[in-house]
DNA sequence: TAAAAGTACGAAAACGATTAAGAAATAAAC
DNA sequence: GTTTATTTCTTAATCGTTTTCGTACTTTTA
């Protein structure tokens, strides 16, 4: 292992010389500078991580909380974009991203112990339980943390736009000469829906049109069950919708199933939208029209703003940060004569 | 920042008792053992990593190279299933997993001097071009590393059975009766494709059935353009096949979409067959017939096994582990009469 | 009862870095 | 020519652990 030691005899000097000049403070001769450095270089040194953080108490390293609830968090499209995201832009500032977890040695131990452990500067929370008690515990501690798409009095949150998302799908619906329109809404706990109900409720008032209680359902995200069920019932009522909206694009994928397997077509005969812009989304037949979700951008702006809470604490306001969704036109939801 | 000092003074004991005590040694007395673990625990002690790791060269850290080609690697299934998988083991056996990245503060570094930054005991290589210089400067170095799907003669390698897979998805395609059995294989570049397409031809001559050089084309993974092109193509053959083997799932849709725009059903007129098992494949209508890859124990065994390299280096072998897939009888491949 | 063995703890060094304070040499100021 | 400032480097302490070795005391053994 080579250490400042073994470059500071190396020449001749002492290993405070050397980590000063490698640092590029001002107090080293350029001369002694530059000999180090060439040393350094051909010893192939490279600082210790544990030694630097223990001495500086700065890790240069984040936490990440992802959790599957239902034991896919990982392998779902819109978090581990979200992940992508927050990892891309925190490489290219310098901090390295590890998760977080509950085990240690053979024992338990909470999130916030792990962080303090592992010398977490900051932490971000991309898929999580927002009710257990140990993530409360992390967002009520002291370790800057940035939430996705949750909002806590404490905590910066990076939340996808989907008041404006929603209004603009039921617009660019409306555009396309629909007034009977559906919306089949995820699970009612999250912010995440209760924001793209509002909206949808706002705009289609806006617009003028009556929503029908009978047009508003429930089905989980990114499941398929319950779309079906759901398009079915939506499709037996004596006043049918001509467009439906799906929790996401891979609900959707239920409803789509009942749509083709009654021998209707899309969107001849009935129109769906989806929420998300998956890639599969485009990849089917008709491509679907959705509001794509910039998972990336959302990630990026996470750690963008964790990374300044941890650098600037004092001019970094808590904020809530919001990504606006892009409208994909696809060919799902037809043009029709209202 | 409660410190082993804190304990020290707390119950007048030295550091190097508290230390010990914790840690279980012998040479403390029951009594005092219990009398320091009870006033760390009253203070909310924790250990802290870096001086652990300095001290003891072990940092129970783990990296994990992920670099998407085609930037979109987290958000693939397969990669992201794997990943989850090598993250619950590494977790349940006490490790923590950072991504291995190029950026230090402004310049650049290998993978290898990140790892040796960080004291990384051990790597994982999902998903990376295996090319790379410094992808091999890392399999060629001191650190412990286990591939995934790449074989390498100085690592451990995790790999999906795919010519077992390749051999039950061809012997299940002819017992529902079929004799013209097309694969559009992907990048002929990688490992997997090449046991596939071998073990393609040698069931297929096993099963005593000709394979027209026609009915063996190319087209990437995870997309759906080539697979487009060469289903056109097949499917305006002279004697085109009455099943078509994907090079995965995600490519399928494309030939999919290309065979309901001919008119054509499935499985009526033709089958078709994926290979991964993604999620999606199982919402399609008619559901997939494919080979599942066990994404979860394909992480949690390479987990399993750098793990065991790191901690047991003397006993642990070098070794390829394959993961058997599993058939998933859809009903995209339907039952006809030769 | 003296020697040997065992038990329970402490002192101090070490891991590899950073940094405040000090020292030696040189340059500038009066 | 003495004092002061500046430049350049060193000394030594420190971060929070672990661990080797030593010591004091107690217990066992012959």
């Amino acid at each position: 292992m080579v250490s400042l030691k073994t470059i500071a005899e190396k020449c001749g000097v002492s290993t405070a010389t050397v980590s000063k000049a490698l640092n590029n403070q001002k107090d080293i001769s350029e001369e002694t500078k530059s000999r180090i450095k060439k040393t350094a270089e051909a010893l192939g040194y490279f600082p210790n991580a544990a030694a630097r953080a223990l001495k500086t108490n700065r890790s240069y390293n984040i936490g990440v909380l992802f959790e599957e609830e239902a034991g896919s968090g990982l392998t779902h499209e819109y978090f581990s974009g979200v992940l992508n995201g927050l990892k891309v832009q925190a490489e290219k500032q310098g901090y390295d991203i590890t998760f977080i977890n509950t085990c240690f040695e053979n024992r338990k131990m909470s999130y916030y112990e792990h962080c303090r452990y592992r010398n977490f500067e900051g932490v971000a929370i991309v898929c999580a339980d927002f009710n257990d008690p140990d993530v409360m515990e992390l967002m009520n501690g002291t370790i800057p943390v940035v939430t996705i798409d949750y909002v806590h009095h404490n905590c910066t949150a990076v939340c996808s736009n989907n008041i404006q998302g929603m209004e603009d799908l039921v617009k660019y619906i409306y555009g396309q000469g629909h007034r009977k329109i559906a919306y089949i809404h995820g699970q009612k706990a999250s912010y995440v829906t209760k924001d793209r109900l509002a909206s949808f409720y706002r705009t289609m008032d806006e617009l003028g049109l009556a929503v029908p209680d009978e047009y508003i359902r429930t089905a989980d995200y990114l499941e398929t069950k319950g779309a079906e069920i759901q398009t079915r019932e939506l499709l037996n009522l004596k006043d049918p919708p001509s467009c439906i909206i799906y929790p996401d694009d891979t609900s959707l994928i239920g409803g789509r199933n009942v749509i083709i397997e009654m021998g209707l077509r899309i969107p001849k005969d009935i129109s769906i939208a989806g929420y998300d812009g998956t890639r599969m989304s485009q990849l089917l037949h008709p491509r679907l029209t959705t509001i794509r979700q910039d998972t990336e951008l959302i990630g990026g702006e996470a750690a963008k703003r964790l990374i300044s809470s941890i650098e600037r604490p004092r001019t970094t306001l808590i904020e809530r940060v919001v990504i606006e969704g892009i409208l994909v036109q696809g060919q799902s939801v037809g043009r029709i004569n209202c």
